[in-house]
RNA sequence: GCUUCCUUAGCACAGCAGGUAGUGCACUUCACUCGUAAUGAAGGGGUCGUCAGUUCGAAUCUGAUAGGAAGCUCCA
């Protein structure tokens, strides 16, 4: 494939390669521009790059523009690819781009093209009528988009700011092949396969009602996962030496004023009266922490205090940016909140991470590491925000972990390092984070004693590692595809008699299994032992037991396993011993 | 919240140039007592998200409203 970049030179680039991709798919936007225009000339054109998944381009339509426009646009792209028309690249000094924007009424382009200096050469690319300026490249002729899809139609913001006007996006994805679009299609259906909010419902997991958007409700399996990842919780926890607390869902307004959140996070509060009072619902559980680190004067022989707290908070989000259990208004954090001295900052920022890092290995997880630094809407000195922030890089880097940098992305009284995970469609989500935060001890005026005898302000930094359990979950969803390891599984084992006759041996084998703690159901209905096994395997059951007239004369049970390949799922007839062990083994790994 | 789209039995869907709803799975009952992904038969269940309007008549047309999807903005 051939590619032609802004100096004019042409280059040899495969699509498998991020310039060829990149310059396939945004040469795919300009087709998609040109084809508006042809159609509509009277639409504005904002911009229109390629993304990680194809590309989209941005439009202002005079007209209501609907899926049937979509299907017209889709057939016009068509017809200008059997044009074979072919790029080309050249240079216009600022006054000519202008003075060909104006002419054209392009008043996003103009936009942009003022903001340009003014001593700069500005490229544009051109096929056949279509010409655009723009900073490349492209690929030589659009004859190679063999195959377009145009996949939805959407709003956004001009520059992305929710002050500007609405755009029409305008999303799609291109290949040099058929076959390529099709298998991509193929993918994005699996992938749809695997979404928690269909897993959660067909596995028994959760739901939300209609009369409480993002109110997740744990159905009896998933209120068995919440809490065996409660219970590994609060293992690891007490061996990283935290005490757990408790704090109140809601309390009084002063509070919150104190904490800076009745100012900087009201919107976000829910909030109720109590006699003559104002109260809010906690969006986050640190002021009702601090209040306990005030209870009683701390030594500097306590610190490094590390005090968590599973808080249900609530949040007040927009309707539009709720999505199953990953974005709800109601979740649980993992919360902790850790009192130090200065010099013991460091080795807990770290042994937090080390922390982070244990959990996600065990579910096999990949993540990355963003540190977010001092957002516009915040409150404390620079010096601290400075102070925090070279703290958590220092941090990072000490661990040899890299990351990227999200300006303005910190809470209101610290920067924070942010673990993002992965959904099954490659959409990121924040779960762990760790902030630092210099604000509350001064607002709360907690001190120690030192040493010196005298009083210390200590730093306080925030942590969470699940993030929001009910996130975690829909992520675990996700990323097992339903089929939860054994020691988490909400069922770990379901026994399937031949027929109603080893119904009674059935339950004595399930309750043997009981005995040793093992998640256990019995199917005795009336139905062939075909049907059991293909619905055990719809609801992703780790182990299967059968037993029939074999098993009941030798005691003995026949497993089935979930998870192994095709031919190997029996394992053959084995002692209720050796069963308890294999599942005991399983819940290890 | 904004843009586009969606909303029919528990679930997945069909019906729609307007004349009072169908299929599969699930569920219930009966028969079969059956060895590794669905035994057969019979039966129950919805007034088509909600509210208004147009019409002799609306699941099918219009409007409002609720919930949902994708994206934007915002965020764990």
């Amino acid at each position: 494939m051939k590619v032609l970049r802004k100096d004019g030179e042409i280059v040899e680039v495969s699509f498998e390669e991020q310039e060829g991709r990149k310059a396939f798919w945004h040469t795919s936007a300009h087709v998609l521009a040109q084809a508006v225009k042809r159609l509509y000339p009277e639409t504005k054109c904002a911009i229109g790059p390629a993304i990680e998944n194809g590309f989209y381009y941005d439009f202002e339509f005079d007209f209501h523009f609907s899926e049937e426009n979509l299907m017209k646009v889709e057939e016009e792209m068509k017809e200008i690819v059997k044009e074979s028309l072919s790029l080309q690249v050249y240079e216009k000094s600022k006054e000519e781009a202008l003075e060909f924007m104006e002419n054209t009424g392009e008043k996003y382009k103009i936009e942009l093209i003022q903001e340009l200096d003014a001593a700069e050469r500005i490229t544009f690319y051109k096929q056949g009528e279509y010409e655009e300026f723009c900073a490349g490249p492209h690929i030589l002729n659009v004859c190679q988009i063999k195959a377009i899809k145009l996949l939805s139609v959407a709003g956004a913001y001009w520059r992305g700011n929710e002050k500007n006007q609405m755009l029409t996006r305008i999303y799609g994805i291109s290949f040099p092949k058929l076959s390529q679009l099709e298998e991509y299609l193929q993918m994005v259906e699996e992938a749809k396969a695997r979404d928690h909010r269909k897993l959660g419902k067909e596995l028994g997991i959760f739901t939300i009602f209609d009369e409480g958007p993002g109110l997740p409700v744990f159905l009896p399996n998933g209120i068995v996962i919440k809490n065996l990842l409660i219970d590994y919780w609060r293992k690891i926890h007490r061996r990283e030496g935290y005490v757990e607390i408790s704090t109140p869902i809601m309390l009084e307004r002063s509070l919150w004023e104190k904490s800076g959140h009745w100012d900087f996070y009201r919107d976000s509060m829910y909030s109720l009266k109590v006699e003559e009072d104002d109260y809010a619902i906690k969006p986050m559980s640190c002021p009702g922490g601090m209040l306990v680190y005030k209870l009683e004067p701390r030594s500097y022989r306590d610190l490094p205090m590390r005090m968590g707290e599973l808080g249900l908070v609530h949040r007040n989000e927009k309707s539009g940016t709720l999505h199953g259990l990953m974005r709800v208004r109601s979740f649980t954090q993992d919360d902790a909140h850790i009192f130090m001295r200065g010099d013991q900052v460091m080795d807990e920022i770290q042994g937090v991470m080390r922390l982070i890092d244990e959990v996600y290995q065990k579910f096999g997880f990949s993540y990355k590491i963003e540190l977010s630094t001092r957002p516009e809407h915040s409150i404390g000195s620079d010096e601290d925000w400075q102070l925090a922030t070279e703290a958590l890089e220092k941090a990072v880097q000490g661990m040899g972990k890299s990351y990227v940098i999200n300006e303005g992305d910190g809470a209101f009284y610290g920067p924070k390092l942010d673990f993002h995970l992965k959904d099954s469609i490659g959409r990121t989500w924040q779960c762990g984070t760790i902030q630092l935060d210099f604000q509350l001890p001064q607002r709360f005026n907690i001190d120690y004693i030192g040493a010196d005898g005298e009083k210390h302000r200590p730093i306080m930094l925030h942590r969470v590692i699940f993030g929001s359990i009910e996130r975690f979950i829909g992520i675990l969803i996700e990323h097992y595809a339903g089929k939860f390891p054994a020691w988490i599984a909400p069922v770990q084992v379901k026994v399937l008699p031949v027929s109603d006759k080893y119904n009674d041996y059935a339950k004595e084998v399930a309750a043997v299994l009981e005995e040793s703690d093992i998640r256990v159901e019995v199917d005795n209905r009336s139905e062939k032992l075909g049907y059991k096994i293909r619905e055990a395997r719809m609801d992703k059951i780790p182990y299967m037991v059968i037993v029939g007239e074999n098993e009941k004369n030798n005691e003995s049970v026949s497993v089935r396993q979930r998870d192994a390949e095709i031919d190997k799922h029996e394992l053959g007839e084995m002692s209720l011993e050796k069963m308890i062990e294999l599942v005991k083994r399983g819940e290890k790994e």
